[in-house]
RNA sequence: GAGCCGGUAGCUCAGUGGUAGAGCAACGGACUUUUAAUCCGUGGGUCGAGGGUUCGAAUCCCUCCCGGCUCACCA
C-alpha cells in the first residue's frame, strides 16, 4: 500500500514537467484534452489502408495515439496508432491557421482525433489530409515508442523487468509482445469454440475451497472473516467438474485460474490457467483423439498453420501423435526395465544408476515419474502420448485391467515438455476411497503435496459417476509452445513479480 | 534456496580508481509531400540502496533490494 502522493507535480523529471506545462497551456486555451468523452470515429486505422480505393478523396474521422511526428516547418506529418494498425496524417500551416501552432503541444503518446480526406503522398503512403483535429488525452510521461523503418526498429523497450512490470508499455511499443499475448487470448477463444462445437458446457466452480484437492500441490491459504475459517485457493478443477458429471452434465469443461504455492520460474507462475474437461462414456483413446484434434484446430485457426518450430525442431499438428507406454519409453532411453522398479529399494537403486536424487517421501511411482522427467522427456520432441502411469501418483485414474500397478493415464509431450494430462477417470467409489486412504497415509508421513481425503467428493461418487475420460491442459504452457517462447512470463499479461 | 550475470539520462547502451558520456527522445531555431526526415544549437543524472577502503569511487570491498539465466523445489 502506498500513501497518496502528489509528487508528480513537483519532483518529476524535466520531461514530465514540460508535458505538464503543455497540458496547462491547452487548458488555458479551453482545450482540456481530458474533457473529452466521445469522438466520432468512422474508420479503424487499418481499414483506411484496406479500403483505400473507395476512400480516396473521402472525408474520414479517425483517432489514435501519436507514435511519430515529423514537423517540417509549415507542413507536418505524424503517425497515429490504434489497435488495428498505424496511419499517417498530414497537416499544412496555411490551412490550419492559428491552430497549426497547437502541434507544438503534441507529444508521442498523446491521443488525437482527426478529420480529413484520404490521399496518397508522392511516395505512395496512404495518408489523411487533416482538416480538423482534437487532442483527446495527453500522455504526461514519455512513452518509449521506437523509431521504425519497415521491419526494423530502433531503441525498443528491452528491459525485461520493465516489460513485465509495465506491460502496458511493452504492449504499446513491442509488436512481438503484443502479438504473442493476443495469440494466447485467441487460443483460449478457439479452445472454447472447439469444445462448444462438440457439445461441452463451460462452467465455473469455486476458487475458495475448504480443502484444495484434485492435484498434488501446496495451496495458498486465505481466511473468510464472516465464517471465521480458513479457505484454500484451488489447485485444480477436477473434483468439482466430476461432481457436475455426476450431476448429469455429460460433457463439461472449465478454463480457469488455479493457484499453487510453489516456486516461480520460467515455466511456473503461482497462478496459471488450466483447462479441464470431462466426457462421459469416453475412454483414454477418445481423449487422445480429442487432444490431437484440439491442437490442430487451435493451430490452424489462430496461427494459420499446423507446423511449428522450436529450437530447430519442427512439429506438424496435422499428423497423429506418437503413442508409447511409459515403461517402454523409460527402457528405450535408460535401459531400465519394469523389473527394476519392482520394489522401492530396487527403484531407488535404478534411479541412482541414472543420476537421480531420490527423496525420502518418494514412492515407486514418484521415482518412475522422476525418471520420465529427467531422462525421457527431453527426447519427446514430436507430439507424443506417454501412457500407463504408476498407480500411486495417479489416485484419480482407473487401473489398467491387466496391469494393476499402472493406470489408464497419459501425458502429452511436445518439444520435450508436458502439455496435457488425461485419465480414464476412476469412478468406483470404493476404490477411490482406498486411493484417498493411501494418499492420506502419505500426507501423514510428511508429504504435504499428497491429495487430501475429500469425503464430500466420495459421497458424491457414491451416487454414481459415469465412466468418463478427463483431460487437463496447462493453457500457459500450450501458449508457450505455440508462440515459441521459453518463458511463461511472456504469455501472461501480468506475471508474478516481487514488490519492486 | 544456491550459482553466474546484470541495474548508469525518458529509451538503448558505453564508461573498471582521476571533471559522468553517445545515439534516439526532449527543448530552441531553419525547413509546405516527410517517413529512422534533415541541418544548427541547448538542457537533462540519487550511476539500484546503504556502509566501507582511498587524497579521490559508477569503477575496489561488504550488506541489502530488484531482475535475468541455470540448478534445486514444483509428479
Amino acid at each position: 500500500m502506498h500513501e497518496p502522493s502528489h509528487h508528480i507535480l513537483e519532483e518529476e523529471s524535466q520531461l514530465v514537467q514540460i508535458r505538464l506545462q503543455k497540458l496547462q497551456q491547452l487548458r488555458a486555451m479551453g482545450l482540456d484534452p481530458f474533457a473529452h468523452e466521445r469522438y466520432e470515429v468512422t474508420h479503424a486505422l487499418q481499414t483506411i489502408h484496406e479500403e483505400y480505393e473507395q476512400l480516396e478523396g473521402k472525408t474520414v474521422s479517425v483517432a489514435g495515439r501519436i507514435v511519430a511526428i515529423r514537423k517540417m516547418g509549415k507542413a507536418t506529418f505524424a503517425h497515429l496508432m490504434d489497435s488495428t494498425g498505424k496511419l499517417q496524417i498530414y497537416l499544412k500551416a496555411d490551412e490550419q491557421g492559428d491552430k497549426y501552432d497547437l502541434i507544438d503541444l503534441w507529444d508521442l503518446g498523446d491521443y488525437l482525433g482527426v478529420q480529413g480526406f484520404v490521399f496518397k503522398t508522392r511516395t505512395g503512403e496512404v495518408t489523411v489530409h487533416v482538416q480538423t483535429f482534437t487532442m483527446l488525452a495527453k500522455a504526461i510521461r514519455p512513452v518509449p515508442f521506437p523509431k521504425e523503418k519497415g521491419e526494423q526498429r530502433w531503441y525498443e523497450l528491452h528491459d525485461v523487468e520493465q516489460r513485465y512490470r509495465q506491460r502496458y508499455l511493452d504492449l504499446l511499443v513491442n509488436p512481438d509482445s503484443r502479438q504473442r499475448l493476443i495469440s494466447r487470448c485467441r487460443m483460449i477463444r478457439e479452445i472454447r469454440r472447439f469444445l462448444d462445437e462438440r457439445g461441452f458446457l463451460e462452467v465455473e466452480t469455486p476458487v475458495l475451497q475448504p480443502m484444495a484437492g484434485g492435484a498434488a500441490a501446496r495451496p495458498f491459504i486465505t481466511h473468510h472473516n464472516a465464517l471465521d475459517r480458513e479457505f484454500q485457493l484451488r489447485i485444480a478443477l477436477e473434483l468439482h467438474l466430476k461432481r457436475l458429471l455426476i450431476g448429469g452434465i455429460d460433457r463439461v469443461y472449465e478454463i480457469g485460474r488455479v493457484f499453487r504455492n510453489e516456486g516461480i520460474s520460467t515455466r511456473h507462475n503461482p497462478e496459471f490457467t488450466m483447462l479441464e474437461l470431462y466426457q462421459a462414456y469416453a475412454n483414454l483413446e477418445d481423449i487422445m483423439s480429442l487432444v490431437e484434434a484440439l491442437f490442430r484446430y487451435v493451430a490452424e485457426r489462430v496461427f494459420g498453420t499446423t507446423v511449428f518450430e522450436m529450437h530447430g525442431v519442427q512439429v506438424d499438428f496435422s499428423q497423429p501423435w506418437q503413442r508409447i507406454r511409459l515403461m517402454d519409453a523409460i527402457r528405450e532411453h535408460t535401459g531400465l526395465t519394469e523389473a527394476d522398479f519392482e520394489t522401492l529399494e530396487s527403484a531407488i537403486r535404478a534411479a541412482e544408476k541414472v543420476g537421480i536424487y531420490v527423496e525420502r517421501k518418494d514412492t515407486i511411482g514418484g521415482i518412475i515419474e522422476k525418471v520420465l522427467e529427467k531422462c525421457v522427456a527431453e527426447h519427446l520432441q514430436q507430439p507424443t502420448f506417454v501412457y500407463g502411469f504408476p498407480i500411486d501418483t495417479s489416485p484419480l485414474a482407473k487401473r489398467e485391467p491387466d496391469n494393476p500397478r499402472f493406470t489408464r493415464r497419459f501425458e502429452g509431450y511436445i518439444f520435450g515438455k508436458e502439455v496435457a494430462n488425461a485419465f480414464s477417470e476412476l469412478n468406483d467409489p470404493l476404490e477411490q476411497r482406498a486411493r484417498f486412504e493411501q494418499q492420506y497415509a502419505l500426507r501423514q508421513a510428511g508429504d504435504e503435496e499428497a491429495h487430501p481425503f475429500d469425503e464430500d467428493f466420495l459421497h458424491a461418487m457414491e451416487y454414481g459417476m459415469p465412466p468418463a475420460g478427463g483431460l487437463g491442459i496447462g493453457i500457459d504452457r500450450m501458449a508457450m509452445l505455440l508462440t515459441g517462447t521459453d518463458s511463461i512470463r511472456e504469455v501472461i499479461f501480468f506475471p508474478q513479480m516481487r514488490e519492486g
